[in-house]
DNA sequence: CCAAAATTTAAACAATTGTTTAATTATTTC
DNA sequence: GAAATAATTAAACAATTGTTTAAATTTTGG
Protein backbone atom coordinates (compact mmCIF):
# COMPACT_ATOMS: atom_id res chain seq x y z
CA UNK A 1 0.00 0.00 0.00
CA UNK A 2 1.18 3.50 -0.56
CA UNK A 3 3.08 4.76 1.99
CA UNK A 4 3.88 8.22 0.62
CA UNK A 5 2.45 9.82 -2.30
CA UNK A 6 4.73 12.38 -2.60
CA UNK A 7 7.82 9.64 -3.44
CA UNK A 8 6.40 8.76 -6.36
CA UNK A 9 5.27 12.27 -7.46
CA UNK A 10 8.60 13.86 -6.61
CA UNK A 11 10.24 10.90 -8.73
CA UNK A 12 8.48 12.42 -11.67
CA UNK A 13 9.11 15.76 -11.61
CA UNK A 14 12.66 15.46 -11.19
CA UNK A 15 12.85 12.87 -14.04
CA UNK A 16 10.60 15.26 -16.11
CA UNK A 17 12.73 18.00 -15.45
CA UNK A 18 16.34 16.10 -16.39
CA UNK A 19 14.45 14.50 -19.22
CA UNK A 20 13.04 18.01 -20.38
CA UNK A 21 16.49 19.87 -20.06
CA UNK A 22 19.09 16.94 -21.29
CA UNK A 23 16.94 14.38 -23.61
CA UNK A 24 16.72 10.94 -22.59
CA UNK A 25 20.11 9.80 -23.66
CA UNK A 26 21.62 13.09 -22.34
CA UNK A 27 20.96 11.87 -18.64
CA UNK A 28 21.71 8.97 -16.81
CA UNK A 29 19.41 7.41 -14.06
CA UNK A 30 21.71 8.58 -11.69
CA UNK A 31 21.55 11.84 -13.01
CA UNK A 32 17.29 12.34 -11.72
CA UNK A 33 18.73 9.63 -8.77
CA UNK A 34 20.75 12.65 -7.85
CA UNK A 35 17.73 15.30 -7.93
CA UNK A 36 15.11 13.29 -6.28
CA UNK A 37 18.15 13.24 -3.85
CA UNK A 38 17.76 9.24 -3.51
CA UNK A 39 18.91 5.66 -4.50
CA UNK A 40 18.43 4.50 -8.49
CA UNK A 41 16.87 1.50 -7.53
CA UNK A 42 14.03 3.54 -6.09
CA UNK A 43 13.50 4.97 -9.68
CA UNK A 44 12.88 1.05 -10.95
CA UNK A 45 10.73 0.27 -7.79
CA UNK A 46 8.16 2.87 -8.95
CA UNK A 47 8.75 2.81 -12.65
CA UNK A 48 10.27 -0.72 -14.10
CA UNK A 49 12.83 1.05 -16.03
CA UNK A 50 14.36 4.35 -17.20
CA UNK A 51 12.52 3.87 -20.29
CA UNK A 52 9.03 3.33 -19.07
CA UNK A 53 9.48 6.45 -16.86
CA UNK A 54 10.67 8.37 -20.16
CA UNK A 55 7.53 7.37 -22.13
CA UNK A 56 5.68 8.55 -18.89
CA UNK A 57 7.05 12.28 -18.59
CA UNK A 58 6.52 12.09 -23.00
CA UNK A 59 3.22 11.37 -22.41
CA UNK A 60 2.29 14.27 -19.70
CA UNK A 61 4.25 16.39 -21.77
CA UNK A 62 2.46 16.44 -24.85
CA UNK A 63 -0.63 16.11 -23.16
CA UNK A 64 0.71 19.44 -21.73
CA UNK A 65 1.58 20.52 -25.67
CA UNK A 66 -1.87 19.95 -26.72
CA UNK A 67 -4.24 20.67 -23.56
CA UNK A 68 -3.24 24.00 -23.94
CA UNK A 69 -4.94 24.61 -27.58
CA UNK A 70 -8.62 22.73 -26.39
CA UNK A 71 -9.51 25.40 -24.30
CA UNK A 72 -9.43 27.96 -27.25
CA UNK A 73 -10.81 25.75 -29.86
CA UNK A 74 -13.92 24.83 -27.46
CA UNK A 75 -15.20 28.41 -26.32
CA UNK A 76 -17.37 29.63 -28.20
CA UNK A 77 -15.63 32.41 -30.19
CA UNK A 78 -15.67 33.34 -34.22
CA UNK A 79 -13.15 31.85 -36.02
CA UNK A 80 -10.74 34.77 -35.88
CA UNK A 81 -10.94 35.37 -32.41
CA UNK A 82 -9.90 31.64 -31.71
CA UNK A 83 -7.12 31.92 -33.96
CA UNK A 84 -5.97 35.74 -31.99
CA UNK A 85 -6.13 33.72 -28.35
CA UNK A 86 -4.55 30.64 -29.64
CA UNK A 87 -1.63 32.47 -30.54
CA UNK A 88 -1.87 34.66 -27.30
CA UNK A 89 -2.48 31.76 -25.01
CA UNK A 90 -0.02 29.29 -26.39
CA UNK A 91 2.58 32.21 -26.24
CA UNK A 92 1.75 32.70 -22.82
CA UNK A 93 1.75 28.77 -22.21
CA UNK A 94 5.29 28.53 -24.23
CA UNK A 95 6.75 31.34 -21.99
CA UNK A 96 6.25 29.09 -18.89
CA UNK A 97 7.26 26.07 -20.51
CA UNK A 98 9.90 26.77 -23.13
CA UNK A 99 11.76 23.57 -23.68
CA UNK A 100 8.79 21.99 -24.21
CA UNK A 101 8.64 22.77 -27.87
CA UNK A 102 11.82 20.77 -28.15
CA UNK A 103 11.35 17.87 -25.60
CA UNK A 104 8.46 16.71 -27.50
CA UNK A 105 10.35 17.31 -31.46
CA UNK A 106 13.60 15.88 -30.82
CA UNK A 107 11.95 12.98 -28.60
CA UNK A 108 9.70 12.24 -32.04
CA UNK A 109 12.40 12.99 -34.22
CA UNK A 110 14.79 10.38 -32.62
CA UNK A 111 11.93 7.83 -31.95
CA UNK A 112 12.48 8.21 -28.60
CA UNK A 113 8.46 6.93 -28.58
CA UNK A 114 7.83 4.52 -31.59
CA UNK A 115 3.77 4.55 -30.78
CA UNK A 116 1.31 6.85 -32.77
CA UNK A 117 -0.13 9.74 -31.20
CA UNK A 118 -3.14 7.85 -29.01
CA UNK A 119 -6.58 9.01 -30.03
CA UNK A 120 -6.85 10.38 -26.46
CA UNK A 121 -4.86 13.08 -27.06
CA UNK A 122 -6.78 13.84 -30.97
CA UNK A 123 -10.03 13.22 -30.02
CA UNK A 124 -11.01 15.88 -27.60
CA UNK A 125 -9.32 18.60 -29.98
CA UNK A 126 -11.71 17.19 -33.01
CA UNK A 127 -14.23 16.87 -30.31
CA UNK A 128 -14.16 20.66 -29.87
CA UNK A 129 -15.89 20.95 -33.63
CA UNK A 130 -13.04 23.61 -34.70
CA UNK A 131 -12.14 21.64 -38.03
CA UNK A 132 -15.98 21.93 -39.00
CA UNK A 133 -16.07 25.77 -38.20
CA UNK A 134 -13.13 25.92 -40.01
CA UNK A 135 -14.20 24.24 -43.11
CA UNK A 136 -17.37 26.14 -42.67
CA UNK A 137 -16.15 29.32 -42.86
CA UNK A 138 -14.28 28.58 -45.69
CA UNK A 139 -17.21 27.21 -47.53
CA UNK A 140 -19.06 30.58 -46.76
CA UNK A 141 -15.84 33.06 -47.82
CA UNK A 142 -15.16 34.24 -44.80
CA UNK A 143 -11.48 32.33 -45.17
CA UNK A 144 -9.03 32.02 -47.53
CA UNK A 145 -8.75 28.63 -49.61
CA UNK A 146 -5.96 26.66 -47.50
CA UNK A 147 -6.30 23.51 -45.76
CA UNK A 148 -6.59 23.34 -41.91
CA UNK A 149 -2.98 21.18 -42.45
CA UNK A 150 -1.65 24.03 -44.08
CA UNK A 151 -2.91 26.44 -41.33
CA UNK A 152 -2.15 24.17 -38.26
CA UNK A 153 1.50 24.13 -39.87
CA UNK A 154 1.59 28.03 -40.11
CA UNK A 155 0.21 28.53 -36.86
CA UNK A 156 3.04 25.92 -35.15
CA UNK A 157 6.16 27.18 -36.96
CA UNK A 158 5.52 30.75 -35.90
CA UNK A 159 4.41 29.31 -32.17
CA UNK A 160 6.87 26.51 -31.62
CA UNK A 161 10.29 27.66 -33.08
CA UNK A 162 10.90 30.80 -31.90
CA UNK A 163 11.33 29.22 -28.04
CA UNK A 164 13.53 26.30 -29.95
CA UNK A 165 15.35 28.66 -31.53
CA UNK A 166 16.87 31.02 -28.67
CA UNK A 167 20.32 29.92 -28.37
CA UNK A 168 20.82 29.51 -32.52
CA UNK A 169 19.37 33.68 -32.57
CA UNK A 170 21.05 34.78 -30.03
CA UNK A 171 23.96 33.74 -31.22
CA UNK A 172 23.10 35.01 -34.59
CA UNK A 173 22.49 38.59 -33.80
CA UNK A 174 25.04 38.67 -30.67
CA UNK A 175 22.10 39.52 -28.39
CA UNK A 176 21.26 39.01 -24.82
CA UNK A 177 18.72 36.39 -23.75
CA UNK A 178 16.58 40.13 -22.25
CA UNK A 179 16.74 41.06 -25.76
CA UNK A 180 15.54 38.00 -27.29
CA UNK A 181 12.45 38.21 -25.18
CA UNK A 182 11.75 41.70 -25.90
CA UNK A 183 11.84 40.55 -29.80
CA UNK A 184 9.77 36.96 -29.14
CA UNK A 185 6.67 39.62 -27.62
CA UNK A 186 6.84 41.64 -30.93
CA UNK A 187 6.59 38.37 -32.93
CA UNK A 188 3.73 37.47 -31.09
CA UNK A 189 1.98 40.73 -32.03
CA UNK A 190 3.48 40.08 -35.79
CA UNK A 191 2.05 36.72 -36.33
CA UNK A 192 -1.24 37.68 -35.24
CA UNK A 193 -1.51 40.43 -37.61
CA UNK A 194 0.44 38.32 -39.99
CA UNK A 195 -1.81 35.21 -39.91
CA UNK A 196 -5.45 36.67 -39.14
CA UNK A 197 -4.37 39.28 -42.32
CA UNK A 198 -4.07 36.47 -44.41
CA UNK A 199 -6.60 33.71 -43.50
CA UNK A 200 -9.45 36.18 -43.52
CA UNK A 201 -11.01 37.93 -46.19
CA UNK A 202 -11.31 41.66 -45.32
CA UNK A 203 -14.76 43.15 -44.64
CA UNK A 204 -15.67 40.40 -43.25
CA UNK A 205 -16.00 38.94 -39.63
CA UNK A 206 -15.67 35.15 -39.41
CA UNK B 1 52.15 11.60 -43.72
CA UNK B 2 49.18 11.11 -45.41
CA UNK B 3 48.57 7.26 -46.85
CA UNK B 4 45.24 7.84 -48.24
CA UNK B 5 43.02 10.35 -47.67
CA UNK B 6 39.40 8.91 -48.28
CA UNK B 7 39.74 7.29 -44.70
CA UNK B 8 39.83 10.31 -42.94
CA UNK B 9 36.71 12.02 -45.21
CA UNK B 10 35.22 8.28 -44.52
CA UNK B 11 35.27 9.13 -40.77
CA UNK B 12 33.90 12.11 -41.25
CA UNK B 13 30.58 11.20 -43.39
CA UNK B 14 30.35 8.40 -41.20
CA UNK B 15 29.96 10.68 -38.30
CA UNK B 16 28.23 13.25 -39.83
CA UNK B 17 25.35 10.90 -40.84
CA UNK B 18 25.09 9.05 -37.53
CA UNK B 19 26.32 12.51 -35.53
CA UNK B 20 22.86 14.16 -37.25
CA UNK B 21 20.65 11.99 -37.03
CA UNK B 22 21.25 10.34 -33.54
CA UNK B 23 22.82 13.13 -31.99
CA UNK B 24 26.05 13.64 -30.19
CA UNK B 25 24.36 11.91 -27.03
CA UNK B 26 22.56 9.39 -29.14
CA UNK B 27 25.58 7.70 -30.36
CA UNK B 28 28.92 5.82 -29.46
CA UNK B 29 31.91 5.67 -31.31
CA UNK B 30 31.67 2.35 -32.04
CA UNK B 31 28.44 3.04 -34.16
CA UNK B 32 30.58 5.56 -36.03
CA UNK B 33 33.36 3.16 -36.40
CA UNK B 34 30.97 0.41 -37.33
CA UNK B 35 29.22 2.92 -40.34
CA UNK B 36 32.63 3.07 -41.56
CA UNK B 37 33.85 -0.41 -41.13
CA UNK B 38 36.61 -0.06 -39.30
CA UNK B 39 38.35 0.44 -35.66
CA UNK B 40 37.03 2.22 -32.87
CA UNK B 41 40.75 3.08 -32.11
CA UNK B 42 40.96 4.93 -35.76
CA UNK B 43 38.57 7.51 -34.56
CA UNK B 44 41.09 8.87 -32.09
CA UNK B 45 43.73 8.53 -34.34
CA UNK B 46 42.39 11.21 -36.85
CA UNK B 47 40.44 13.39 -34.67
CA UNK B 48 41.34 12.91 -30.86
CA UNK B 49 38.02 12.62 -29.45
CA UNK B 50 34.37 11.89 -29.67
CA UNK B 51 33.92 15.86 -28.59
CA UNK B 52 36.65 16.75 -31.21
CA UNK B 53 35.12 15.09 -33.77
CA UNK B 54 31.60 15.80 -33.46
CA UNK B 55 32.93 19.74 -33.15
CA UNK B 56 33.79 19.11 -36.50
CA UNK B 57 31.19 18.11 -37.58
CA UNK B 58 28.92 20.58 -35.64
CA UNK B 59 31.09 22.84 -37.03
CA UNK B 60 30.92 22.10 -40.99
CA UNK B 61 26.41 21.74 -40.29
CA UNK B 62 26.98 25.06 -39.37
CA UNK B 63 28.31 26.50 -42.13
CA UNK B 64 26.05 24.67 -44.37
CA UNK B 65 23.41 25.76 -43.06
CA UNK B 66 24.06 29.49 -43.28
CA UNK B 67 26.00 29.05 -46.28
CA UNK B 68 22.91 28.98 -47.88
CA UNK B 69 21.59 32.23 -47.63
CA UNK B 70 24.99 33.88 -48.75
CA UNK B 71 24.10 33.43 -52.19
CA UNK B 72 21.04 34.80 -52.21
CA UNK B 73 21.97 37.92 -49.93
CA UNK B 74 24.77 39.00 -52.12
CA UNK B 75 22.92 38.92 -55.47
CA UNK B 76 21.93 41.63 -57.15
CA UNK B 77 18.50 41.81 -56.74
CA UNK B 78 15.52 44.16 -54.82
CA UNK B 79 14.52 43.52 -51.67
CA UNK B 80 11.51 41.46 -52.14
CA UNK B 81 13.16 39.03 -54.86
CA UNK B 82 15.54 38.39 -52.13
CA UNK B 83 13.17 37.35 -49.73
CA UNK B 84 11.07 35.14 -52.43
CA UNK B 85 14.65 33.82 -53.45
CA UNK B 86 15.65 32.93 -49.78
CA UNK B 87 12.34 31.05 -49.31
CA UNK B 88 12.87 29.35 -52.31
CA UNK B 89 16.21 28.32 -52.43
CA UNK B 90 16.01 27.70 -48.50
CA UNK B 91 13.29 24.97 -49.00
CA UNK B 92 15.26 22.93 -51.55
CA UNK B 93 18.22 23.38 -49.41
CA UNK B 94 16.61 21.65 -46.77
CA UNK B 95 14.43 19.53 -48.45
CA UNK B 96 18.04 17.66 -49.63
CA UNK B 97 19.21 17.79 -45.84
CA UNK B 98 16.17 17.76 -43.87
CA UNK B 99 17.66 16.77 -40.36
CA UNK B 100 19.59 20.22 -40.92
CA UNK B 101 17.68 22.40 -38.27
CA UNK B 102 16.90 19.78 -36.11
CA UNK B 103 20.49 18.74 -35.67
CA UNK B 104 21.79 22.35 -35.22
CA UNK B 105 18.95 23.53 -32.69
CA UNK B 106 18.87 20.40 -30.99
CA UNK B 107 23.04 20.37 -30.47
CA UNK B 108 23.27 24.01 -29.49
CA UNK B 109 19.84 23.62 -27.03
CA UNK B 110 21.88 20.87 -25.25
CA UNK B 111 25.23 23.34 -25.04
CA UNK B 112 26.82 20.35 -26.91
CA UNK B 113 28.95 23.66 -28.61
CA UNK B 114 29.84 26.08 -26.01
CA UNK B 115 31.46 28.62 -28.00
CA UNK B 116 29.67 31.65 -30.21
CA UNK B 117 28.98 31.84 -33.01
CA UNK B 118 32.34 32.06 -34.52
CA UNK B 119 32.45 35.54 -36.99
CA UNK B 120 33.70 33.96 -39.73
CA UNK B 121 29.99 32.46 -40.24
CA UNK B 122 28.16 35.79 -39.61
CA UNK B 123 30.80 38.11 -41.02
CA UNK B 124 29.95 37.18 -44.68
CA UNK B 125 26.56 37.56 -43.92
CA UNK B 126 27.05 40.77 -42.72
CA UNK B 127 29.23 41.60 -45.90
CA UNK B 128 26.35 41.31 -48.19
CA UNK B 129 25.32 44.10 -47.32
CA UNK B 130 21.78 42.91 -46.35
CA UNK B 131 21.14 44.48 -43.54
CA UNK B 132 21.78 47.68 -45.14
CA UNK B 133 19.91 47.19 -48.16
CA UNK B 134 16.91 46.33 -45.64
CA UNK B 135 17.26 49.66 -43.73
CA UNK B 136 17.30 51.61 -46.59
CA UNK B 137 13.98 50.13 -48.23
CA UNK B 138 12.27 50.49 -44.63
CA UNK B 139 13.39 54.47 -44.69
CA UNK B 140 12.10 54.61 -47.82
CA UNK B 141 8.65 53.35 -47.17
CA UNK B 142 9.01 50.57 -48.78
CA UNK B 143 9.05 48.03 -46.18
CA UNK B 144 7.17 47.75 -43.35
CA UNK B 145 8.57 49.41 -39.96
CA UNK B 146 9.94 45.76 -38.31
CA UNK B 147 13.29 44.91 -37.33
CA UNK B 148 15.54 43.16 -39.10
CA UNK B 149 15.61 40.54 -36.19
CA UNK B 150 11.80 40.05 -36.22
CA UNK B 151 12.17 39.81 -40.31
CA UNK B 152 14.94 36.95 -39.42
CA UNK B 153 12.99 35.38 -36.56
CA UNK B 154 9.89 34.81 -39.13
CA UNK B 155 11.66 33.74 -42.14
CA UNK B 156 13.37 31.09 -39.99
CA UNK B 157 10.18 29.51 -38.03
CA UNK B 158 8.32 29.20 -41.39
CA UNK B 159 11.25 27.76 -42.99
CA UNK B 160 13.41 25.45 -40.46
CA UNK B 161 10.57 23.89 -38.53
CA UNK B 162 8.52 22.05 -41.07
CA UNK B 163 11.40 20.15 -41.09
CA UNK B 164 11.83 19.48 -37.72
CA UNK B 165 8.18 18.87 -37.08
CA UNK B 166 7.91 16.28 -39.21
CA UNK B 167 6.87 13.02 -37.34
CA UNK B 168 4.74 15.08 -34.96
CA UNK B 169 2.73 16.80 -37.67
CA UNK B 170 2.34 13.11 -39.50
CA UNK B 171 1.23 11.51 -36.20
CA UNK B 172 -1.01 14.69 -35.51
CA UNK B 173 -2.81 14.34 -38.78
CA UNK B 174 -2.47 10.68 -39.14
CA UNK B 175 -0.82 11.27 -42.72
CA UNK B 176 2.15 9.67 -44.59
CA UNK B 177 5.51 10.50 -45.98
CA UNK B 178 4.08 11.47 -48.83
CA UNK B 179 0.63 13.64 -47.87
CA UNK B 180 3.14 15.98 -45.49
CA UNK B 181 5.72 16.33 -48.65
CA UNK B 182 2.33 17.88 -50.24
CA UNK B 183 1.77 20.22 -47.87
CA UNK B 184 5.37 21.64 -47.47
CA UNK B 185 5.18 22.59 -51.14
CA UNK B 186 2.21 24.08 -50.68
CA UNK B 187 3.80 25.61 -47.18
CA UNK B 188 6.66 27.76 -49.07
CA UNK B 189 4.18 29.14 -51.52
CA UNK B 190 2.13 30.49 -49.00
CA UNK B 191 4.83 31.43 -46.71
CA UNK B 192 6.38 33.46 -49.41
CA UNK B 193 2.60 35.29 -50.21
CA UNK B 194 2.28 35.99 -46.63
CA UNK B 195 5.32 37.06 -45.91
CA UNK B 196 6.53 39.42 -48.79
CA UNK B 197 2.84 40.20 -48.78
CA UNK B 198 3.19 41.37 -45.09
CA UNK B 199 6.36 43.27 -45.11
CA UNK B 200 6.08 45.17 -48.20
CA UNK B 201 4.32 48.25 -48.68
CA UNK B 202 1.81 47.36 -52.15
CA UNK B 203 1.73 49.91 -54.72
CA UNK B 204 5.86 49.98 -54.58
CA UNK B 205 8.34 47.74 -55.36
CA UNK B 206 11.05 47.33 -53.08
C1' DC C 1 3.21 -3.65 20.17
C1' DC C 2 4.25 -6.90 16.68
C1' DA C 3 4.17 -9.29 12.55
C1' DA C 4 3.50 -8.21 7.67
C1' DA C 5 3.94 -5.26 4.04
C1' DA C 6 5.85 -1.39 1.75
C1' DT C 7 9.62 1.56 1.13
C1' DT C 8 14.42 2.76 0.84
C1' DT C 9 19.11 1.68 0.68
C1' DA C 10 23.86 -0.03 -0.48
C1' DA C 11 26.09 -3.07 -3.22
C1' DA C 12 26.83 -5.74 -7.04
C1' DC C 13 25.65 -7.17 -11.92
C1' DA C 14 26.99 -7.46 -16.70
C1' DA C 15 27.14 -4.48 -20.60
C1' DT C 16 28.62 -0.36 -22.73
C1' DT C 17 31.02 3.93 -22.67
C1' DG C 18 35.31 6.86 -24.51
C1' DT C 19 40.06 6.35 -24.60
C1' DT C 20 44.73 4.29 -24.66
C1' DT C 21 48.28 0.85 -25.40
C1' DA C 22 50.99 -1.95 -27.90
C1' DA C 23 51.44 -4.83 -31.66
C1' DT C 24 50.66 -5.51 -36.70
C1' DT C 25 50.24 -4.15 -41.36
C1' DA C 26 50.92 -0.97 -45.10
C1' DT C 27 53.28 2.83 -47.21
C1' DT C 28 56.90 5.92 -48.01
C1' DT C 29 61.65 7.27 -48.54
C1' DC C 30 66.19 6.80 -49.66
C1' DG D 1 64.85 -3.65 -50.76
C1' DA D 2 65.49 -2.06 -46.04
C1' DA D 3 64.76 1.24 -42.55
C1' DA D 4 61.48 4.60 -41.13
C1' DT D 5 57.07 6.29 -40.95
C1' DA D 6 52.12 6.06 -41.23
C1' DA D 7 47.88 3.59 -40.83
C1' DT D 8 45.13 0.07 -38.83
C1' DT D 9 44.02 -3.34 -35.62
C1' DA D 10 42.83 -6.07 -31.42
C1' DA D 11 42.83 -5.83 -26.77
C1' DA D 12 42.59 -3.78 -22.54
C1' DC D 13 41.61 0.36 -19.53
C1' DA D 14 38.82 2.50 -15.98
C1' DA D 15 34.47 4.75 -15.69
C1' DT D 16 29.66 4.80 -16.39
C1' DT D 17 25.51 2.71 -18.01
C1' DG D 18 20.64 0.52 -16.68
C1' DT D 19 19.10 -3.01 -13.81
C1' DT D 20 18.78 -6.39 -10.01
C1' DT D 21 19.56 -8.41 -5.50
C1' DA D 22 19.25 -8.66 -0.92
C1' DA D 23 19.39 -6.46 3.26
C1' DA D 24 17.76 -2.59 6.14
C1' DT D 25 14.33 0.64 7.42
C1' DT D 26 9.78 2.46 7.81
C1' DT D 27 4.91 2.12 7.74
C1' DT D 28 0.71 -0.34 8.12
C1' DG D 29 -2.92 -3.14 10.23
C1' DG D 30 -4.63 -6.04 13.77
Amino acid sequence: MKRDQSTEEKIKAAAKKVFMTKGFDGCSVRDIAKEVGSNVALLNYYFRSKEKLFELIFEGAMSDFLQSMIAVFSSDLTLKEKVEQLIDKEFSFFLEHPELPMFILQSLHQNKTDAPMPSHFLEPIANTGIFEQFEKAKAQGEVRDISIRNVTLLLMSNVHYPFMSKKLTMQFHGITAEDFDEDLKKHKEIVKELITNYLFISNTKA
